[in-house]
DNA sequence: TAACCGATACACT
DNA sequence: GTGTATCGGTTAT
């Protein structure tokens, strides 16, 4: 069950602030999403984030377009976009408005409604393997495109918000080169700005980027 | 119009 | 644990 105290949303003061202090502070919150069949909560075990005008693998490095407007927009909102024809991903949207930072969700563990997350997630072998990776979380969650821009500090009952949950203590986060992005974690590791808390079994495991295979 | 982007599932070892 | 197949949307040309 959710308590009370959270219901209430993170304020947008909390994501108002550089996305490299935001993105480990938000391990151990709570992500809530309100579907019609009932309440999910995920506490947030993995991120990573994307500084838009200075960061190659952000996709607002090269300027607003219409899949990334959002990411120019408000702090608090919800950047999402499809992936490899099949996926969504999950972001939020940090800084100052205009400047394009956010934060991908990579992982997580289901404290509530995990019941209706199985169903969105039928190749689960566990439920350790709800949200583990982002594309895995979205899923589990019921988060499309539908949702990209919505405000996750809204008050009542929205799709989605960030309660405060139980902070991850600093002495437990780890930080390291990001998944899947290209010249991070080889002699570059240029952006170790993957967030996770240590042990947990819910992170996914790390993959370096891998090099595109000519087409043919 | 075509190149490019990228997370997962599954088969296999 | 490793290798491979999978796709539609986005962007630059």
């Amino acid at each position: 069950m959710i308590a009370p105290s959270d219901r209430t949303p993170l304020p947008r003061d909390f994501f108002d602030r550089p996305v490299l202090d935001v993105a480990p502070d938000l391990l151990g919150r709570i992500l809530v999403r309100s579907t019609p069949d009932g309440p999910i909560a995920l506490r947030l075990t993995e991120v990573e984030a994307y500084d838009g005008p200075n960061d190659p693998g952000s996709h607002a490095y090269r300027g607003r377009t219409a899949r990334n407007g959002v990411m120019f927009g408000p702090p608090g909102h919800v950047y999402v976009y499809f992936t490899y024809g099949m996926w969504h991903c999950m972001n939020l949207v940090c800084g100052p408005e205009g400047r394009a930072s956010g934060v991908l969700l990579r992982a997580g563990e289901i404290v509530e409604g995990a019941e209706l997350a199985r169903i969105r997630r039928l190749s689960a072998r566990n439920d350790k393997e709800l949200a583990k990776g982002p594309a895995r979380l979205a899923t589990a969650l019921g988060v499309g495109r539908d949702l990209d821009g919505t405000d996750a500090c809204a008050a009542g009952e929205t799709p989605i918000r960030i309660v405060a949950g139980t902070p991850a203590p600093s002495h437990q986060v780890r930080n390291g080169p990001r998944t899947g992005v290209a010249g991070e974690g080889g002699n570059g590791d240029v952006h170790p700005w993957r967030f996770w808390i240590a042990d947990d079994p819910t992170v996914s495991p790390y993959r370096a980027h891998a090099p595109r295979r000519r087409r043919s």
